[in-house]
DNA sequence: CTGAAAGCGCTTACAG
DNA sequence: CTGAAAGCGCTTACAG
């Protein structure tokens, strides 16, 4: 088990060199760091990240929390996140976080109160009060993606925008009877993602005085593709008024909404029109009209902002991004047309 | 930054009681138990996790490397993987490698290499002889879930048979004209998951005697839903004998073949079978016959097998499920008929 | 530019 | 059952 001490004794120095010639600054002899360089690596010395943390106190390792891996948009992020911290020299330590529950609480009070991450990523969760006081009583920088509850920084699409161009995009067309597949809790939690979606949809409605026609149609399920789809399959196979739109509010929704217009025999778009929101990589494949957002991009500019929070600390520097809302666009494809 | 000397001060013990109260083994009366956990509570004392692993060598720190996140089924793994290791009261460092390149000599030579963690898992990674190499260097266990290369331990579904299996079904219901959608690499890499599954269909198929009916069908491409839709346009536009069946590498693959058997005005199953392999988490929306497996459970098994390694050391114990291929099973619904 | 020494926060023989 | 001491492998003032 190769120790610095080996390395120092190799190249003739002592520890305290060699450890300033490996890593350290300091001033080291050109002619010394080269022959310690040449020592470690020949016999393979790597330092332990264990000790260094120790005394330094950083341990080049970022917590990551997230709620879903295997929902496209989670997904994405999470790639995006894990690229740049390797490419930064960090590692990434996950917590899938369930719901709710006692795993949660754990994650918290346990996993992350242990002084082993420099910083935590938030991606998408709702962070109750305790919760972020477990975080801050650590002092460790929070940085979020999404979500909702005190951070030190929030990287953020502008939902209640893009829920409003979504369905501004459908009204534009002429279509009046306009449905939205809403995510689970956009009603009980109107500041989290799917709570924002559904209310820039209810403003666009609003302001163009629709909102009476016959009361929204309105139903919240699943984010997912599943989901979307006996979402679908309830909005649609009502008897009475039909909607001749629906706005979902992801791509996965959407896609299982068309699947069930479908099955119940309509056109989309000829009966139906169908937006989404995410530029999700299926969404080509079925030519779905979607809002965009960059999730891979998303993940580089959290890992961008945490390495700033931890340069700067302390100083209060602008941060990159600070502000603005992170991009997104409008993309219009086959599945949204004027109403027949 | 309350330290164990803090905790033992103000139980009234010395430093080494409070370790042994708090964590380790070794002797301590009952009452003072309870007053060391007191103090630690009362002062919201938490090991520092990097001290320990200096003094004990052990990081409760398990290294996953990864090919996708976003794909279903290792995205399903990874959660099973997580949720086991949380629950072992394990860190999980996640490593998503790229296929090949300067990103992935990084992670083994310099990530890995470091003393981070106590074991690695590889999820579906081809490892090659550098990389097992690497990996050995550092005596840390290796279990593998599918895959190649060397590993201490590997889980494995039996892929020939399930690609097997698979094209069985297919013959069983009277196709003789049977297409193949292989993922990319399968013959120049036999031993790879999808070269086993294509090796299993033509082992079917040879066995049918209905190999040289017109020469296989055969087409590799991507392990995703935009991958058998262009794979399967490819497949079913050619003019001249088109299959009546396709045995789809997996369930995303056969997905985006039904699709594009749609967009062709295929009806499946009438002008066409599809059969896919997974159990993805769409297949019941889409009725789709697959071979199913179990990523959740299979992660899950992969820590099994980890702590049982970390546990025994050198004890040449029987692992759990040594041996036995991961359980599959064959699951039809309404997108596999009798042909025509 | 380099070395000796102290110390980061724990755990673990070793005595008692 | 408990304590004093050594040590895990580094880094960082402090002298020189």
């Amino acid at each position: 088990m190769a120790a610095i001490g080996d390395v120092a004794r190799l190249a003739g120095v002592s520890k305290a060199t060699a450890s300033r010639a490996l890593s350290g600054g300091g001033y080291v002899a050109e002619e010394t760091r080269r022959r310690v360089e040449a020592a470690a690596s020949e016999i393979g010395y790597i330092a332990s990240p264990d000790a260094a943390s120790l005394v330094t106190g950083r341990t080049k390792n970022i917590g990551v929390i997230i709620p879903f891996v295997n929902r496209w948009f989670f997904g994405e992020v999470l790639e995006g996140v894990e690229r740049a911290l390797l490419a930064a020299g960090y590692d990434l330590t996950l917590y899938n976080l369930s719901e709710q529950g006692p795993q949660r609480t754990r994650v918290f009070d346990f996993f992350l109160a242990r002084k082993r991450v420099d910083a935590v990523i938030a991606i998408g969760v709702d962070l109750d009060d305790h919760e972020v006081a477990a975080l801050e009583r650590r002092e460790k920088p929070l940085v979020a993606l999404g979500g909702s509850g005190g951070a030190d920084a929030r990287l953020s699409v502008d939902d209640r925008a893009v829920g409003q161009l979504a369905t501004e995009h459908l009204l534009h067309l002429g279509h009046a009877r306009i449905a939205h597949l809403a995510g689970v809790g956009a009603s009980a939690r109107p500041t989290s993602v799917q709570g924002q979606r559904r209310r820039g949809h209810l403003d666009a409605l609003a302001a163009a005085g629709v909102l009476d026609d016959e009361g929204p149609h309105l139903l919240e399920t699943e984010m997912s593709l599943p989901g979307g789809y006996t979402g679908g399959l309830q909005l649609l196979g009502h008897p009475g008024a039909r909607p001749t739109a629906v706005f979902a509010a992801s791509d996965e929704m959407a896609i299982g909404t068309i699947r069930a217009a479908e099955k119940l025999g309509l056109d989309v778009p000829g009966d139906l029109s169908v937006i989404g929101v995410d530029g999700h990589e299926y969404a080509e494949m079925f030519e779905l009209t979607t809002v965009e957002q960059y999730p891979g991009e998303q993940g580089r500019a959290a890992v961008d902002v945490v390495m700033a929070l931890l340069l700067d600390d302390a100083t209060a520097e602008p941060l990159p991004d600070s502000g603005a809302p992170l991009p997104t666009r409008l993309v219009v494809r086959a599945t949204t047309s004027a109403p027949r």
